[in-house]
This record gives C-alpha cells, structure tokens and sequence, in this order.
RNA sequence: GGACGGUUAGCUCAGUUGGCUAGAGCAUCUCGUUUACACCGAGGAGGCCGCAGGUUCGAGUCCUGCACCGUCCACCA
C-alpha cells in the first residue's frame, strides 16, 4: 500500500471499477427483497449545488447501508429537464428569449441544450459517490415519458378530475404563464400607500391602495359593516377618479378597519382577496391588465403601458386633480414567481386543473400512514392540505414541456381527447383520427403540462424502467421517497395525490427529508446571495469521502452549516483509517483469515475488543433502522478511532511484531474487526474504504466490491462480557500511568521501573502481559498503592 | 396572525425511559517524535444547559409562560 492516499487518483479509480462492474446494478433475477428508491430526479441546470451533494449523499448513506444488509436495492436515477425551469436554463446559456423565437425552433434549441449539458451534469452525481444504477436512468422530457405522463393525464381528463375552467389564475406577466399556488413565494419590497377620493352623492369617499395603476379595473368599493365612518355609503355608488365608471360600495367583514381608511377598492384582479369578493359578491369583470403585463383599451389613454409606466402617469393625474389626498412610503409584502422573482398578477385565462380539494381528508390520512423522518415534517404536509384554496393549475402557457394531447373542433370548439394508444402526441404536428361537425378541422391545446404534473410520476417513471411484469409489480408503492423539506407541497404532495388518483395508494412506506445548506454565517446558501460552495472545489481539495463524511455530521432534516474546519477533520479522519489499514495489513500479510476460532489462542485484550466490536455493531444497526445515519457514523468513530487505534493496536503492537503471547488471536481479531470497520464505514466513505478492501480483503471474501458484501452479523459467541469488564479496569490504569507521565514531563515511549497496583480485580493479575506491553512496563507488582486513582483503585509509579 | 424546529464550553454539536460530578470534535494552553500516523499521542483549562415559574427526594431532560433565531403557511387592499 503507497505511503500516502493519493484521494483523487483513487476516486476517479473506483468510480470507474463501479460503473465498469455494474456494482450498483438492479438484478431483476434475484430473490433477494427489494428495496426501492424513487430518487428525485434533479432539475437539469450547469452543475450541481452544495446542497445536492449533501442531500443526495444523506439518502445514498441509508440506500448503501440497506445494500449491505442484503437488499435487492433499485435505485434509479433521472433528471427533471422540461417546462419552465429548463426554458430558463436555456435562455441564459444560449443568450436567446423565448418570445423572440418560433415555438419549434425554441423546443430543438431546448432538446439540443439538455442533451449538451446533461452527460456532465449527471457525472457530478456520480463525482460524489452516488451509488444508483445510472442504467435505470430516465430524461423527464424523452417521447417515453411524454407518453407516460399523456396516460395519466387522460386517465384523470376521462373521470373529470382535469377539467379546464376560465377564471382568475394566478399569472406571471414575465414568463408569460399561469403558476400554481405553491410557485408563489414572498418578497419584500418598497411601495407607496395612496389614499384616493371617490365622488359619491353623499360626498367623497377615501380608499386606500398601493395600486392605483388598477383604477380601472375597480368594480366595487368594499368596507366593513361595522364602520360607522362609512355606514351611509353602503350601497351608494362611486365614480372611479379618471376612469369615470360607476361602482357600488358594497360591506364584508373581511376588510380590516384600522387598515389604511377602513375602504377599500376591489379590482379584477389585484390580489387573492379580490377574487373571493368577486365571486362573493357576485361582481362584474373588468380586466384592464393584459397576459404581457400591460393595460389594455380598458385602461384608455394608459393602454399599452406596462404596470409600472403606468402607475406613475395615473398618480401623476391624479394628483393634478386632486384625487390623492395622502402618500405613505412602506414597505409590502408582494407575491412573486419563484423562478423569475417577478410580482404576479391575476389574470383570467382559460386553464387546466386537477380537483383536488375535496380530497383533503383522504390526503391527511395517506400522510397518517406514512412514515416520516423526522416525523415532526409531517406537520408541514398536513398544514398545506388544510390551507389549500384553490385546485392545482396544471397548464402553462410556455413551449417546452409535454404537451396536452387534446385538440378542439375549429367549428363548435368541442374538446377531443387523443386516443392512448397514439401517444405521445403533439397537438401541433398531428390530428385526431377522428372527425368533428363532419371535418378534420382542429386546432391544437396550447398549453404544456406543470412540470410537476410529470415530475410527481416519478415512481411510475422508475416502474417502466423495468421490463419484467412480476418485478414490476413488486416496485410500487415503492420503499423509500427521498427529499428536501421546501419541495413537501409540491413534489410530494402531489405524488401523493395522483398515487391517490390513479392508484388509491400511498407511493412509499417512507420519506425522509433532508435540509439545508447554510454558509459559515448561518445563512442560506444560495446563487442570488452568491454564497455558495460549490461541490467539485470541495471534491478537488479534500475528496468526495471527506464532502459525504462531513455530510453525515447532521442528521435528516438538520441544516449543516458550511465549514472549512469540518472538512479538514473529515479529511484527518479519512487519513487515520488509511494509516491504520495500512499498519494493520503490513502484519497481516502472511495471515490466512479463519471464521472462528479457538478461544484458547485469544488474549484478553482480544475477547474485549471483539466484544467491544460487537457492542458497536449492535448500535450501529439500531441506529440505521432508524435513519439516524450520523448517529452510526459517531458510532463507528469512536470504536476506530479509540478503541482501536488508541487502544487495541497499542496493545497488540508487541504481540504482531514478536510472535508472542497468541500472535493468531491478535491477527484474528485485526482481521476481522478491521474489516468490519471498513464495512461499517462503507456507506459513508465508499472510496477510501473500497481501497483498502481491493488492497487485502478482496483476495479473502468472495465478493467482487466491499458495497456488494453484507455488513458483519453479530455473533454471541464473539462476546465476553468478562473480558470487557477486566480491560476496562486495565485502561484505566493506561490513563493513569499515561497522565503521570505526562504531568512529568516524560515520553511515552520511556520504560517504567516497576508498577504496583492496588485492585479489588483479581483478574488484572492474570493479564499483566498486556499492561507490561502496552505501557513498556519492567516489573509489575500487587500491594499498597500511594496514588489514588479511584475508590478502587490505588498505583505506586517508580520511573 | 398560525404551525413546526432550535437555544448546552470561544465555535459546531452529543446528551436514550428524569439519576449528570453535563460529554465529543475544532480552537486554546502544557508536555511528548523516530518499528502505523505531526493529517500524531498524552494531559490541562474552559459550562447560572436562553429566561422565569412549577412538578419531584432529584430537572439539561417533564409541565406552564416568556424571549430570541430559523423555516413553512396565512395576511399582504
């Protein structure tokens, strides 16, 4: 074994020797369990983030322990590369707007971009140790997943549960598109409260409102029916300052007194408020902001203006007329698109959704049945289906996505629906085979499907990896969903609910959810803050073992916060355990590994470290079957790190190198506990411990690669709880004598006259070999001790 | 406004069903190098366990209230 471990050389080495030997590969064939994985596919983008790495590497960390006791694993592995997210990716890339170009040539330039960047991209999972079978592999856009995701759509088009409505959506003016609920996200930003006069018969009334520019689209003055200020108002009417158009003032006790003047004015549409008034009140539609974000004839000498231009032109009028009566600089809380940060409006448009709010009680109860980690996330899904107000809005008006497989009749505009059998299909290059008012005549559906409403098949996807009906069957629901908390009410609320809808089952047994990552202030990480780490600077510097070891420093659902320092310690550890192999094996070398062995040839030193080992593994697996990977981890340290390299090495050292006192049962244990670590440490650190494996182990164990073997069982008759109590208390006096050396100034290495021990143990006696070995000790003795180490335990030190 | 999580050594975090004289790693200080490892070893110093009450023989751990940090949801006229 080289001196130094050369991480970068090695990695790339058995990154290779997994792929090459299909290590990670599903056998169908087996009879082993499957354990299945519905791996989130990522959306495609330059390169991966800090945060997959480290969310990624956490479910790998559970998935390769699950491999090792003795699952079939299926895990897949897929990437999310249509609709918006992927327009957006593209347009920066190739320096193009999607409005500026033909539908076609945009989804080739779209098809040619993801097929450039999408070998790379996926290299980076594998970069990190990944241990997916990259042969189930799936592109969320390939004509097999159109066709899928088509399918499932018209299934639901068929019971009614897509339908297409006209009314209020919720629309972003610069993607041009309606969005879902979920998409929205908050931003703070600076506005202007106005106060504006309305003349009534019975006088003026004042409103206030951060958006005059929608003046024209006021249909109703709305106040509170308690409000004595503006009881004589009610049912009067108003006209609109500019505009001249006559509106009701009408009472809800939604609107909120203390709030600006107590009135105020309802648009179609500026906020959600207005669209519960509008239908409450039954109000007329007066929609003056077009899909492009500018006002249109309605607004009449403003129409063509964007919302912003037009917005200071009207208060600039209005102040000429002396309609504002008082401006109040704050700062508001705005909805905006998450993908382009841009306010949205609410525009009425024709779309299509799923229902889904009448199955709020079925959802919550699929969320009761399903395991979470950590369970408290539980909480957040069920406070998202009790909020929900609106269905899900699955269309969007953008080019490259999956298309709706449904046409309309030029003549009576009758919606017909492409057979299943023709999917995939493009409503714009093909027809329906049949005919309507007697001809041909069709026009395509516009629209593409939500991303999600493709990305939330995923386990579907997975399924159709395989062809084989009888394993099929075997992977849905599927065992594990892994992911992160801030996708809870789309990804996996939505997978539940077309598992639901499809199925009338819940997808998974389990999920398990990871966090964050947060810079070394605390902070979020995150492009636009431009505080990110980015994870191929880490692998270059300190490895992929040391990013996955540090990793597993924080558990599911805990942020991990980036550290340098952290790195540097994975890093040390990583060079601990080679030094330590490295050692070990040296005097191993000519040792034939047996699978038990006789009792008599085991020193004391040996029955506790055995048994020491087995008392790790014991937690180690009862802290897996629970997720709590990092708790394992902690496990494993301290068992290599003390016991092993601090202690049991030290012990042995004598043993190894002179061929005495049992030499076999030292090699015995060394053998077997080193490999042991090895195998417990596999999940976490694949690479360094897959080198050290093909370095001496493989020669000895059948398997092929260190993730195909299954970790150590335990075995009582590996045990001795006799010899765990004896070298305890013989530890004991190690860290006394250690202590006395130290506080004298002496090295550890220097020899002790005589040591006289004063113990109630009598079995010390029996072992004092070991201490002599271990602590370089001349003579040993029983008697009065004068330092008091504890209660019972007393040492005289003569050096 | 509602919900969830967090608050323990200078920093990052462990602390199972109440038994703690509160631990680890990093940082710091002292000492030690040549048959695994200075990317090392040994040792020391360092804590009103967020605040205030309560239950108990006993509270970091259980209960109540509060504060601060983070996240999600709602409000956002």
């Amino acid at each position: 074994m080289e001196k130094k471990y050369d991480f970068t050389k090695r990695e790339k080495k058995w990154g290779r020797f997994w792929e090459k030997e299909n290590v990670y590969k599903f056998s169908p064939e087996s009879k082993k369990d499957i354990y299945s994985v519905d791996t989130p596919p990522p959306t495609l983008s330059g390169k991966m983030h800090i945060g997959h790495a480290f969310s990624y590497t956490q479910q790998d960390i559970v998935v390769r322990y699950k491999r090792m006791t003795g699952k079939n694993v299926f895990y897949p592995f897929g990437t999310d590369d249509n609709g918006l997210p992927t327009e957006k990716l593209v347009e920066k890339e190739k320096k193009v707007r999607i409005f500026d170009m033909e539908r076609k040539d945009f989804i080739k330039l779209c098809q040619k971009t993801v097929k450039e960047l999408r070998p790379a991209f996926i290299q980076d999972w594998k970069d990190v140790g990944m241990s997916c079978d990259f042969e189930l592999e799936y592109s969320t856009i390939t004509s097999e997943i159109q066709k899928l995701s088509q399918k499932y759509f018209l299934e639901l088009y068929k019971k009614k549960r897509a339908y297409k409505k006209e009314g209020p959506a919720v629309w972003c003016p610069v993607c041009q598109t309606a969005i879902a609920q979920a998409e929205m996200e908050d931003k703070e930003k600076e506005g202007v409260f106005y106060d504006i006069s309305f003349k009534t018969q019975k006088g003026q009334i004042t409103i206030a409102t951060t958006r005059p520019e929608l003046l024209a689209s006021c249909v109703a003055i709305i106040v509170h029916p308690e409000d004595k200020r503006y009881k004589k108002f009610v049912k009067e009417k108003a006209t609109v300052p500019l505009f001249g158009h006559e509106v009701e003032i009408i009472k809800d006790k939604e609107v909120d007194k203390s709030k600006g003047t107590g009135a105020v004015m309802c648009c179609t549409f500026g906020d959600v408020t207005d669209i519960e008034w509008f239908y409450a009140h039954n109000l007329p539609l007066r929609v003056c902001v077009n899909k492009d974000g500018k006002l249109n004839e309605l607004a009449k000498k403003y129409k063509g203006l964007s919302i912003k231009e037009a917005k200071e032109k009207i208060v600039a009028d209005l102040k000429k007329e002396s309609f504002i009566k008082k401006e109040e600089n704050i700062t508001q809380i705005t909805n905006v698109h998450e993908r382009c940060s841009a306010p949205i409006e609410i525009i009425p448009t024709n779309q299509w959704f799923i229902k889904c709010l009448d199955l709020k009680k079925e959802l919550l109860k699929m969320g009761r049945q399903l395991s979470w980690t950590p369970p408290h996330f539980k909480t957040r899904y069920d406070n998202w289906i009790k909020g929900l107000r609106w269905d899900w809005c699955i269309s969007r008006q953008r080019y490259f996505g999956i298309p709706f497989p449904i046409w309309y009749c030029k003549h009576c505009n009758k919606e017909v629906a492409a057979n299943i059998k023709d999917l995939p299909v493009d409503p714009f290059s093909s027809k329906p085979k049949k005919k309507c008012c007697g001809k041909q005549d069709f026009i395509p559906d516009k629209n593409v499907l939500d991303t999600w409403a493709t990305s939330c098949l995923t386990p579907q996807i997975a399924q159709n990896l395989v062809k084989n009906k009888k394993v099929k069957e075997k992977l849905f629901p599927m065992s594990l969903r892994p992911q992160s908390h801030d996708i809870i009410n789309f990804w996996l609320f939505y997978t539940v609910l077309r598992s639901n809808l499809h199925f009338k089952k819940l997808p998974w047994e389990e999920v398990v959810i990871s966090g964050f990552t947060l810079d070394e202030k605390g902070e979020k990480m995150s492009k636009s803050k431009g505080n990110v780490v980015e994870p191929k600077t880490v692998i270059e510097k300190y490895g992929a073992d040391a990013l996955r070891y540090w990793t597993a420093s924080v558990g599911f659902g805990e942020d991990i916060r980036w550290s340098e320092k952290e790195l540097q310690a994975a890093k040390r550890t990583l060079t601990k355990v080679w030094n330590a192999s490295k050692f070990s094996i040296s005097h191993l070398e000519n040792y034939k590994p047996k699978k038990s062995i006789d009792k008599k040839k085991l020193e004391e030193e040996d029955k506790w470290f055995l048994s020491k080992f087995q008392k790790t593994l014991k937690e180690y697996t009862s802290h897996f079957e629970k997720h709590h990977y990092q708790k394992a981890r902690r496990v494993v340290d301290s068992f290599f790190w003390n016991d092993f390299c601090g202690n049991y090495i030290e012990m042995v050292k004598k043993r190894l190198y002179n061929e005495e006192r049992n030499p076999e049962g030292a090699r015995f244990a060394t053998y077997h506990c080193l490999l042991g670590i090895m195998k417990l440490y596999a999940p976490f650190i694949p690479f360094i411990t897959e080198e050290i494996y093909q370095g001496h182990f493989n020669k000895f164990e059948k398997e092929k690669s260190i993730h195909l073997t299954d970790l150590p069982k335990i075995e009582k008759e590996l045990s001795f709880p006799s010899s765990m109590k004896n070298i305890e208390d013989i530890i004991e006096i190690f860290t006394a004598v250690r202590k006395f050396k130290s506080e004298k100034g002496i090295s550890m290495g220097k020899e002790i006259e005589k040591l006289t021990i004063q113990t109630e143990n009598k079995s010390i006696a029996k072992n004092t070999a070991v201490i002599k070995d271990t602590l370089k000790v001349k003579e040993i003795a029983f008697g009065r001790g004068d330092v008091r180490i504890s209660d019972k335990l007393f040492l005289k030190i003569e050096d």
